[in-house]
RNA sequence: GCGGACGUGGCGGAACGGGUAGACGCGCCGGGUUUAGGUCCCGGUCCCUUCGGGGGUGGAGGUUCGAGUCCUCUCGUCCGCACCA
């Protein structure tokens, strides 16, 4: 494609000027007003892809634009370094992973300076850094002081061939080893955990404030998944030694309670489980435990299987309403990691407990009546509203009032207590691999888990090791990296091998950007304090839960264990962007779909201005865009844009121009050129970056038809100048280049055009005229039309007396300047 | 199954608080300049039409003077969660 000026040139000269210029470096004391924009720092995986360049260049807009608002912008950007494709990679290939790792940093930093994107590189920081991981296994070690780290027995998937845990991820949709094809068994293993569940409900409530979208926010609340109700303690007939703990949200229905049933791992299965039962209990019970969580998820759906997955224990259970003994059961469809891992059965109001229930013939009571026809229409389990029976002294009530009063009684009786549940579990940080930031940990025979003294950290793992296909980490066969003593007695001791699942280091950097010079903590509290929280964050939906949730959780843990002021804002992120996704062929482009379209090749023929182009205004940012044939096409187009605005700018030499008074055609572009800086400062404003362009695609054009004419210079100057300054952060190196070569200095420091008000306003308007509705005339009136002149030529109009034809008005509305509809009786009736 | 989002020309999309549906671009059609061009410039492009106009935003209803926009039902696509008591 013929180009009308020589992009690679322009471009490589102006990524120079800005590393040579330190144009986007910040300081921390910088007197201009803080703005902290921030891509979510991405995995480097090798040079960018088209997902990279489209969030890239949102990130890049935002830093430029609000710089020329005349903000402090900090624009800081890292990699989040560690994670298993290095670790794949190290076996596979024998590199190490840092020196794969590095080299991965290396190609995608330069794929992003080479698209124009612009960052104060002295901040950039890696999780791999051992200044980094300092202090992440400080942060470790300071929540393990205040108790919100700790150490649980936790189920894991367990591949029997490869003798290793793997991540969900690595189990396929069947349950088997993405590696060896073994079926996939639960184990449990000591593993560490952060308790976020303790901010389950902060989490929650603290969603409603922020600027975030409604989407990200409901999959949050999903996720924690707050539910209220009641937590009851079941006598068992013959054991005054125990009971039996349930969750319910449904204690209105507990007269309705046929059967209770125990998870099979409840810890009290042996205990209530009688000898004559006990054979069909210990079947079941491992059975369960060979299946894999999916296995037991799917199966589930038939129903038939559902007969073998439950056996009765022998023992009953009172039921605290009625003192009715009602048979205990174990089964699977009850989960140990949900409420208290036992369950009230009311088959009647619970569709799995009817299920059940029918399969073992046991009792269906129904304590809410269901609406007229619902059993002749073949209805089983009703939960919802209706007027309470069967239920003793909640007869009458509707569910709501009948909840209430079952609670109170309950709490009366001391039975039970109002309980509110979440669905969120504590994050379970672990992970039986090398490529990751070690758990500064000591285990010792006499003093159990110990942290490693401070001074001592960070803890790095040894480079000498032998990454083999084993699946076993090559930190837990390391002898000397484990073989340690303890630090309060100095008895033998070994080291903990697990690192730390990658979303840990993903959730605070944010905060080491504020001062990631700062060696003696993770962060300078002031520093903190002057730029948190972040004013715009943004990156993909695929973080919409776990990375967002977790480090909202860390911002507040680091607040409250006193590593950061207790005054710090307790959310980090205070409006976040999600961006689309690019698709082909319908599925999500990655590099391991083998379907990546690679930026570089557009760099080398259209350029990175083009390319950012298309990504603005190709559609709305939030979208998702599918690559397609006409793609190419689309982002020569843009490339054909940039031509016509060099041509523009460089066709309006002052000799060639009038000067002098201005004419009404003169008075027209004039006001057009503050229309579009309106236009286009609301569009950036509310991220509708595709309209945005396309208003100065507009203005483009009606200036190539001004210059053709008879153009004035100063306006001519005034428009290209005005245009320059709007694409600026969307296009920068061609703008950078075009106002060099008109003016002296630098575009990207000038401040962001402000519009004239008395220009943008016009003078007349089109005026619709309708009849019933539909458009009869268009009226060029003056702006500040009055209501009843507006109607007076409306009526008026030809052409509305024409289709009125001698009918009277019914009625007229009248939105003056813009609209009037003349309605008859008959278009009205 | 539960929760949510979205359905507009040949295509991507615009229409921001109910008020001119289709901005801008791609593609296509026609013309011009160069003519080596896949360059550049100009015009046209929702459908039907007896050229008056009529119809049209997945489908069917409704509210309204007026609906792409609000409500109900329905069909379709996509996303999240999924035996959560």
């Amino acid at each position: 494609m013929a180009r009308a000026y020589d992009v690679q040139a322009v471009e490589e000269k102006w990524q120079a000027r800005w590393r040579e210029e330190e144009t986007y470096q910040v300081d921390n004391d910088d007197p201009r007003p803080p703005f902290y924009a921030l891509c979510m720092y991405p995995y480097p995986s090798g040079p960018a892809h088209q997902g990279h360049v489209r969030n890239y260049t949102f990130g890049d807009l935002v830093v430029r634009y609000q710089t020329m608002q005349g903000k402090a912008v900090l624009s800081p950007l890292g990699f989040d370094s560690f994670g298993l494709p290095a670790e794949n990679a190290a076996i596979r290939t024998g590199t190490h992973p840092r020196v794969f790792t590095d080299a991965r940093i290396t190609e995608l930093k330069e794929s992003l300076i080479r698209l124009g994107a612009v960052y104060d590189w002295r901040r950039e920081v890696r999780s791999h850094d051992p200044s980094y991981m300092h202090w992440t296994q400080l942060i470790f070690l300071r929540l393990f002081k205040a108790g919100l780290a700790y150490r649980a027995n936790a189920p894991v998937n367990w591949c029997p061939g490869c003798q290793t845990v793997l991540a969900n991820e690595q189990v396929l949709p069947d349950g088997r080893c993405e590696r060896s094809g073994d079926v996939v068994v639960t184990r449990y293993l000591e593993q560490w955990f952060f308790k976020i569940t303790a901010y389950a409900d902060e989490l929650l409530t603290a969603l409603d404030d922020l600027e975030w979208p409604e989407r990200v926010k409901l999959m949050q609340r999903n996720w924690i998944g707050r539910s209220e109700g009641a937590e009851m303690d079941l006598e068992v007939v013959g054991r005054p030694d125990v009971t039996l703990t349930v969750f319910t949200t449904r204690p209105d229905t507990t007269f309705g309670m046929t059967y209770a049933v125990m998870a099979p791992e409840h810890p009290l299965v042996d205990a209530l489980t009688t000898d004559e039962h006990r054979a069909a209990v210990v079947d079941l019970r491992a059975r369960v435990a060979m299946e894999s969580e999916l296995e037991r998820t799917v199966v589930a759906e038939t129903a038939p299987a559902l007969e073998k997955r439950g056996a009765f224990t022998g023992s009953w259970v009172v039921n605290p309403f009625n003192g009715e003994q009602v048979p205990l059961y174990v089964a699977d469809y009850v989960l140990m990691g949900y409420g208290s891992g036992a369950i009230m059965a009311v088959p009647a109001e619970d569709q799995r407990d009817w299920a059940f229930a029918k399969l073992h013939g046991l009792p269906i009571v129904r304590t809410v009546e269901p609406p007229e026809g619902w059993d002749e229409q073949g209805g089983e389990a009703y939960a919802g509203d209706g007027v309470k029976v069967n239920s003793g002294f909640l007869d009458g009530l509707d569910v709501a009032g009948a909840k209430e009063a079952a609670i109170r009684f309950l709490e009366r009786e001391q039975r039970g207590r109002r309980k509110v549940n979440y669905r969120l579990r504590d994050w379970l940080v672990s992970r039986q691999r090398y490529w990751g930031c070690p758990i500064p940990i000591v285990y010792c025979p006499v003093h159990g888990a110990v942290p490693v003294p401070e001074d001592e950290l960070p803890v790095l793992a040894p480079d000498d090791v032998d990454f083999l296909p084993t699946g076993q980490s090559p930190l837990a066969l390391d002898e000397d990296f484990k073989r340690t003593t303890c630090p309060i007695g100095g008895e033998p001791a070994v080291r903990e091998t697990d690192t730390m699942d990658t979303f840990v280091d993903s959730s605070w950097y944010f905060l080491r950007f504020c001062d990631p010079f700062d060696s003696d903590g993770p962060f300078s509290p002031a520093a903190a304090a002057r730029w948190m929280p972040v004013d715009q964050y943004i990156g993909g939906i695929e973080h919409a839960i776990l990375h967002l949730m977790y480090a909202r959780f860390f911002t507040r843990a680091v607040i409250d264990v006193g590593l950061a002021p207790p005054d710090l804002p307790r959310e980090p992120f205070r409006r976040l962007f999600t961006q689309g996704m690019i698709r082909m062929d319908g599925s999500k482009m990655s590099k391991s779909k083998g379907n990546l379209v690679a930026p570089e090749r557009y760099f080398r023929s259209v350029g990175a201005d083009a390319l950012r182009l298309f990504h603005l205004f190709v559609g709305p940012p939030t979208d998702d865009f599918d690559w397609t044939d006409q793609t190419d096409e689309v982002i020569d187009g843009c490339g054909r844009f940039l031509d016509r605005l060099w041509r523009l700018a460089e066709s309006a030499a002052p000799a060639a121009v009038r000067s002098g008074p201005l004419g009404e055609a003169d008075l027209e572009v004039r006001r057009a050129t503050h229309r579009t800086i309106q236009q286009v400062t609301a569009d950036i404003e509310r991220w509708s970056y595709n309209t945005a362009v396309a208003h100065c695609m507009e203005q483009v054009n009606l200036l190539q038809r001004y210059v053709r004419d008879d153009p004035h210079a100063d306006v001519l100057e005034e428009a290209v100048d005005a245009l320059l300054h709007l694409l600026a952060p969307m296009v920068p190196h061609v703008t950078a280049e075009l106002w060099e070569r008109r003016h002296a200095g630098r575009l990207h420091a000038r401040p962001w055009p402000k519009f004239d008000a008395s220009l943008v306003s016009e003078e007349t308007v089109t005026m619709v005229v309708q009849v019933n509705g539909k458009v009869r005339d268009r009226l060029q009136v003056p702006v500040g039309i009055g209501e009843d002149d507006a109607r007076a030529a409306a009526l008026a109009s030809s052409r509305v007396v024409e289709v009125l034809d001698g009918e009277a008005p019914s009625r007229v509305v009248v939105r003056a300047p813009r609209l009037v509809n003349v309605v008859t009786a008959i278009g009205s009736a």
